[in-house]
DNA sequence: ATACGAATTACTCAGTTGTTTAATTTTTTG
DNA sequence: CAAAAAATTAAACAACTGAGTAATTCGTAT
């Protein structure tokens, strides 16, 4: 009975004895059950079986499934905000007006490097994704909070490398970009169902170059 | 009791004086709580309420939830389906080798003209960029069903146009054709948060203007 | 050891889900 | 009009949902 009202969530020292906290264990469940079924069709259940631990605990943890939902996006997502911010300043570090192909890839790299790092990157993916087509109010305001401020940095720059186009015109072309990207990603693995299996020949890193060429020439248009 | 085993989809005429069949009037409903809340959200008393008919009036003339479903992206889906083949014909028709701008323009306008079809035109668009996220089975068996035969014969015409690009390369750029406009499609309104309301000053057919000279400089790349 | 608080468990709870049943009304048919 | 079929309804079903509770175990500092 001597719970706490809201239990703690990082307790003084880490619980298990191989360093893997149980609420991360938790998280990690969770963005698998997520990427699979959506919010909706995630089970709290199914959660806990996949992290080996009793359903109160997640409760316990990390709170209800909404919160728990919000954790899982802003763990990862918040990575790929700093890397995108680090990745610009790096880039106008060099020269002031930077190159289009590598603002673009300096903006698609971090998705990039999360798919490759194992099942769990590839998840939060899918789960992005995901996010981006759901129009509840928890979906959006997330999206806006995580992705919006790096999105507004790298539409400024664009602008820069595209005089001869209105703010307006960049925007919009952003908001391609991120569309692409996104779908690509996700889609990666069935996309060969379109072309008969022809595209899964394509290396990883020739993917991430024709990606760019094809966003690059796209910004570029008239 | 003499309810037949197979509820019968089209009985001799229509049962509603208005004309509007009470199974299309379902369909209706339930399109837009599936676009509202995805497959899982979405709740069979809400679609009969929206409706309004009794909830167990769905089982009797669609079926099952996940029968519904199908029904609805079959509905609308087939006709962009045959709409673009059309437009791809009539394409042909002219020139056995149209230019780029054009076969896009044949792939994207009867999306286009779907969502300025009134509410469960947009509702539906809104649906398919839920489709094209969603890993589930069911999901992936109806995407490649309803889309990928017109696309696969656009990638054909685009191979065409685009000589410097092998196979592979093309069906890459039409996944991101598809990804792109999609992604525009369903997220159209909620655009102007990124660029603080700038782009939904842009009139809508400027807006498929500009995606069109994207994706064509996009295709062209190299 | 013992006492204390955190961690974990089994269990319960009320509400909701998709679906079905049996009864009733409406429509069609003979 | 009467009988049969179809359409519609209200109610109930069993399974499942997220969340909460009280009890128990565990680790540790006294």
């Amino acid at each position: 009975m001597a719970r706490p009202a809201e239990p703690r969530r990082k307790p003084g020292r880490p619980k298990e004895a191989d360093g893997t906290d149980l609420r991360d264990r938790i998280l990690d469940a969770a963005e698998l059950e997520f990427a699979d079924h959506g919010y909706n069709g995630a089970r709290m259940r199914d959660i806990a079986a996949r992290a080996g631990v009793n359903p109160a605990l997640i409760g316990y943890y990390n709170g209800s499934k909404g919160a728990l939902y919000e954790q899982v996006i802003r763990r990862k997502g918040a990575g790929i905000d700093i890397a995108r911010h680090a990745n610009l300043d790096a880039l106008l570090a060099q020269s002031p007006t930077p190159a289009l192909r590598d603002i673009v890839r300096a903006y698609l790299q971090p998705q990039w490097d999360m798919k490759e790092r194992g099942p769990g990157g590839a998840a939060f993916v899918r789960l992005q994704a995901r996010l981006h087509s759901e129009p509840e109010a928890r979906a959006l305001r997330l999206r806006r909070e995580v992705y919006d401020p790096a999105a507004k940095r790298y539409i400024a720059a664009l602008a820069v490398a595209l005089p001869h186009l209105t703010l307006e015109e960049v925007s919009l072309r952003m908001a391609f970009l991120v569309g692409t990207y996104l779908f690509m990603l996700n889609d990666l693995g069935r996309l060969g169902d379109l072309t008969d299996g022809r595209v899964a020949e394509v290396e990883k890193d020739a993917l991430l170059d024709h990606l760019e060429r094809f966003l690059a020439a796209g910004l570029r248009a008239d």
